[in-house]
Parts: structure tokens; C-alpha cells; sequence
DNA sequence: GTTTTAAATGCAACTGTGTTGCAAATGTAG
DNA sequence: CTACATTTGCAACACAGTTGCATTTAAAAC
């Protein structure tokens, strides 16, 4: 699917800056923070619609947020498998490139009584097969 | 051993910002943000005077820092387990607190050729006890 | 106890992220 | 093509985090 097609699934109106956004995402191999993604992106839009689609987006399932840590944001496509579970992303702490390990499922925990879980997420840090050289 | 002994024992000088951010931190059951420290710590220091000393004992390992999301970050106590593993994290959306699991380790994710692990972040997010009732 | 010195702090300024309200522009259904 | 709801751009703002530098402080030396 084309990312026109992708958000007339999913109900979205097929702006530039989304269909841009989707474009870039998954044309990339690793997760894209905000600034990458504006630098491929022809459209020149304003800071605010990038939050906004990114939003839109993600609460669609169409793309997933990894929050590295606090500094550290990046996008990708998709979000969950077919059984509804997320996987593990892995960081470069040297190209800084983030990659969706999508062979790792994030664990399931057993809570104490009374908790409900709604999300895990697991990053792992490290130097990837590039950067070790 | 009380702050100033920690502190000590670490090397660091015993000023009262840094003994007062690990009285506080060290008598509450879940982590805290930097709000919450500043507004149970008695003196009234400058941000930047905060952020170093959260910096200082973290690299220290006096204390460690929870990247729940982007807007949310904690500190607790301590950082590793005997073996020298981290511990996951739970965070509740209703009320906000951060728990430290300290009986469920990160779990040791086999990585393809070339690949170093530094460091492993469990987050998992959804209701405590406390909120379900 | 006083002096000395390296480290910590406070302050000012700045960058970057994320949010909100509102008017203008745009996509889509009719 | 028109109408309408949605999206976008702009301005303004709140807050997190950083840096340089002068001042203060902790702790070692005397």
C-alpha cells in the first residue's frame, strides 16, 4: 500500500504533510526522528503539523513512537504483529540510529495482584555490527 | 548509611543539595521527578544546581534515572542488582507513580553477530493496585 | 582555627520540545 | 462547483535542559 492508500484505510484525509511523512518513514530502514524526517521531505511545513500528524498517526497504529530517552525520539511504521504484541528497539549510543527488532517480542511480566498492564517497552543500548568495526 | 555517608563513600563532596535530593529520594516507596524532590526538599535550589547533582550521582550510580516517556522522568534510588543487572520499571498512568520492580530483571536479549548490548530499559505502563479498586 | 584551592552553586542567557487558540487553507462529500 | 469539516500555519507560550562565568562553599593543608 501507498501511504495515500494506507491513510484512506484508516480514515485520514490524505494531506501532502502525512502522505510525505508515511513516504519517508517507510522508504528508511531505521527509525527517523522529527528533523530527519523534515530534511527528506520536499514540503516545507510548519513544526506544529509535524506534532499534529505524528499524533494522528500514531494513535491510527500507522506508525509507532520509540522514546530512547528523554532527548531521543524517533518514528517507524507499524506498531504491533499480528498478535497484538510489541517488539524490541534497539539504539546506537555511536550513529545514534535506531533499529525496530521486530524478532523480539517485548516480555510478559507477571504483576502482583491487582495491576494491569497496557504497554511494555523494551530498549535496548548498545553499539550495532556498523559502528564495531 | 544516611546521604552524607553515601555521598562520602562515593567520593563526592557533601553539600546540602546533594544530601537533601538523596533524603528525599530515599525515603519514598516510588521514584520521584524533579518537581516532586524540589517540592519535599526544605532549601530552594537553582534548576541547573538540581540537574547537575541529579547528573553527578547518577554517574556516580548513587542514583538512577526512569525515561518513562519524553514528558515523565523519575529517579530512585540505587541502579543495580547484586549481579550487577537493572530491574524494570513500572510506571501507572492513573496516578503517575514509578515503581521500581526490583524482582523482575531486564531480560538478556540474544543479539546478532557484530551487536553490543550496553545497557537494557524495561518500561511497563498500565493501572497499580492502588487505582484499580 | 585559619588559609587555600578545587569543586559546587546561582544567575543569566540560550536552544529545543511540545502545546494551545485562532484564522486561513485544504480535502472530500454532496 | 459548493459547502463543510478538518487540517494547517502562525504567534505565543510553558517547560526541559545546557552553557559560561562570577561567587560561594567543602574539605584539605597549614
Amino acid at each position: 500500500m501507498n501511504p495515500s492508500e494506507i491513510l484512506f484505510s484508516h480514515n485520514l484525509k490524505r494531506t501532502s504533510c502525512r502522505e510525505g511523512i508515511i513516504q519517508v518513514i517507510g522508504s528508511n530502514e531505521t527509525a527517523l526522528s522529527e528533523q530527519e524526517i523534515r530534511q527528506q521531505l520536499e514540503g516545507n511545513y510548519d513544526r506544529t503539523t509535524y506534532f499534529r500528524s505524528f499524533k494522528t498517526l500514531e494513535d491510527s497504529g500507522i506508525i509507532h513512537k520509540i522514546v530512547v530517552d528523554n532527548q531521543t525520539i524517533k518514528y517507524a511504521l507499524g506498531a504491533y504483529n499480528k498478535e497484538n504484541r510489541k517488539h524490541a528497539h534497539f539504539y546506537c549510543s555511536k550513529c545514534q540510529k535506531v533499529k525496530c527488532m521486530t524478532t523480539v517480542l517485548t516480555p510478559e511480566v507477571p504483576m502482583p495482584e491487582g495491576y494491569r498492564i497496557s504497554e511494555t517497552n523494551l530498549i535496548i543500548k548498545g553499539t550495532c555490527n556498523n559502528c564495531n568495526c
